[in-house]
DNA sequence: GCTCGACTATAAGTGAAATGAATAGTAAGC
DNA sequence: GCTTACTATTCATTTCACTTATAGTCGAGC
């Protein structure tokens, strides 16, 4: 049972004459009885019949012929529906993101692009670098930001914006009057940290190895914002993505130490897989960012 | 687009693996290919990406996997419907009659067999036995039931009954009184009989011109319960199919005068368009009015 | 009663489209 | 780097639907 059939059928039903319906379906006559006859066949009930020279519809024909429209149209629907993912209007779109560019830099551009798409689905995942590639490379995300530079053959690397990573304590921290600090000066304070698969404190950990430096006693906290409130409030020091830090400084509730040689810088970058094809939500996606003029941060 | 291809769609879908969804709808892997790349070059949209190794559902496909199914529900309630025709349970009946059968037979019919097929909509015509004549070979009613014979190539004809036609008056009437009555005593009584169409009317006239009478006064009503009210009432005397007149005549409210020389009979007769095929549904009204007993009838 | 006109059914030939088998290509895993 | 699992491609084949031509049927008009 075809749509083809079903049109058929329904111009038949319409002027109750093959010839006639037969040109407005611009088949031949016989083709149309042929339909018809098809139709009967796999319904098992005859939809027309023929009085001397005038057709009729049988109860069944009635039926189908009601039923028949409203089948077209959910078809109809159905193609429409799909073809609307032809533009950016409609789809879903899934961000991954890691904690740094998470927290200071995909919100604003989510934000940007809601306002333009508001029909467009949208999914969210901050985790930790390694997760995020994974996301990405199972194509459960369909793109993400990262602070670390990954590297995997399956996935298609774009530098975003350069990230610095700075040290800061509360403005009443005896740290927060040196007008230079030491690396090896920070071993006997308080070290508010984040957790371990952080990519941040990985990289600030190496970094301080390479100048011969240690950790000292540390407070873990799972998030940036906890660990900017805490070190805000006078206890500790720690070290972080400084997008994260612009407003809190400007305003003179974090303080930015001068740690002598730490220059520590990453690329904030966009992650795609390889071999994905962009959908129209995800390139009018990637037109935000790349609109949203960054590289132009407070660093 | 065709449920074929939707199928097709929707195993792939399941499995996420051409091979597999080849195996589920019993084609060749290289025809499931096909069938997915004529969706997609339809509505203009992958359905499907593949990243590496693995097979995953693009926005649009997700969109047409949700309506896919209800696109394929809806064509296959539609086909349901109209297989329920095969049976009598559904569908409907246009039944036609004249006054005599319309009034003292058919709406019993009508009962007994709504009994039996509620579902069965039904659709009746009470007029004269020309319109009801017409009404078939127009193939606005399935079938009739007159009283006059008819004669039509068109028509397929059979007896279900004799019917007779009496003369009666209300008990208090003096003709009520006589053992033996002379068409041409009637002459000088009120007549109360039906409008001129009626198939009845006309039979009593041919009888009575045969017999040298002639009608005295009347009164003419267009409804036969309406004849009879009056008649009861002690106003003149009518002629009547005797099956109108059972309930009456056993309660004394109308009583049968013996006009000598009247043998007037007529067959109930029922009424098809000789090219039509039953329907499930005609064939059980049918059914209905053969195991009706007709024939047992109070003559 | 016969012929003509309108219509549908049937038959045969044709062409397009879908299918399947074989094969090449590609990615993933050991 | 080879093997495995899967999809895309190619080509021959078959199937199916269509068209053309024709026969059959019904109704109308002379």
């Amino acid at each position: 049972m075809n749509p083809i059939h079903l049109r058929t059928f329904l111009a038949v039903r319409k002027h109750l004459n093959y010839t006639r319906a037969a040109e407005e379906v611009f088949l031949s006559q016989p083709a149309v009885s042929r339909q018809i006859r098809q139709l009967e066949r796999e319904l098992g009930v005859p939809l027309f019949e023929q009085l001397g020279k005038s057709l009729h519809l049988t109860d069944a024909g009635r039926t189908l012929a009601r039923e028949a429209e409203r089948a077209l149209g959910t078809l109809e629907r159905t193609a429409e529906a799909v073809r609307a993912h032809r533009t950016a209007a409609r789809g879903s779109l899934r961000v991954g993101a890691s904690t740094t560019p998470g927290f200071y830099l995909v919100p604003e551009l989510l934000g940007a692009f809601h306002a333009r798409y508001p029909e467009v689905e949208l999914h969210y995942a901050v985790e930790n670098s390694l997760r995020i590639q994974q996301r990405i490379v199972r194509n459960e995300c369909d793109l993400g930001f990262v602070g670390a530079s990954l590297s995997d053959d399956d996935l298609r690397l774009e530098v975003l914006v350069e990230d610095e990573i700075i040290c800061f304590s509360g403005p009443s921290h005896p740290l927060a009057r040196r007008r230079r600090i030491d690396p090896r000066a920070l071993e006997g304070e308080i070290w508010v940290i984040r957790e371990k698969g952080s990519a941040t404190r990985q990289l600030f950990e190496s970094w301080l190895a390479s100048t011969g430096g240690r950790i000292g006693r540390t407070i873990e906290l799972g998030c940036p914002e906890a660990v900017k409130a805490l070190v805000s409030a006078g206890v500790g020091f720690s070290f972080m993505s400084v997008h994260g830090l612009t407003e809190e400084i400007r305003r003179r509730r974090l303080v930015k130490l001068p740690v002598t040689g730490l220059g520590l810088k990453r690329p904030i970058t966009l992650v795609r897989h390889r071999g994905k094809r962009a959908s129209p939500v995800m390139e009018a996606f990637l037109e935000c960012v790349r609109g949203a003029r960054i590289g132009r941060g407070p660093g």
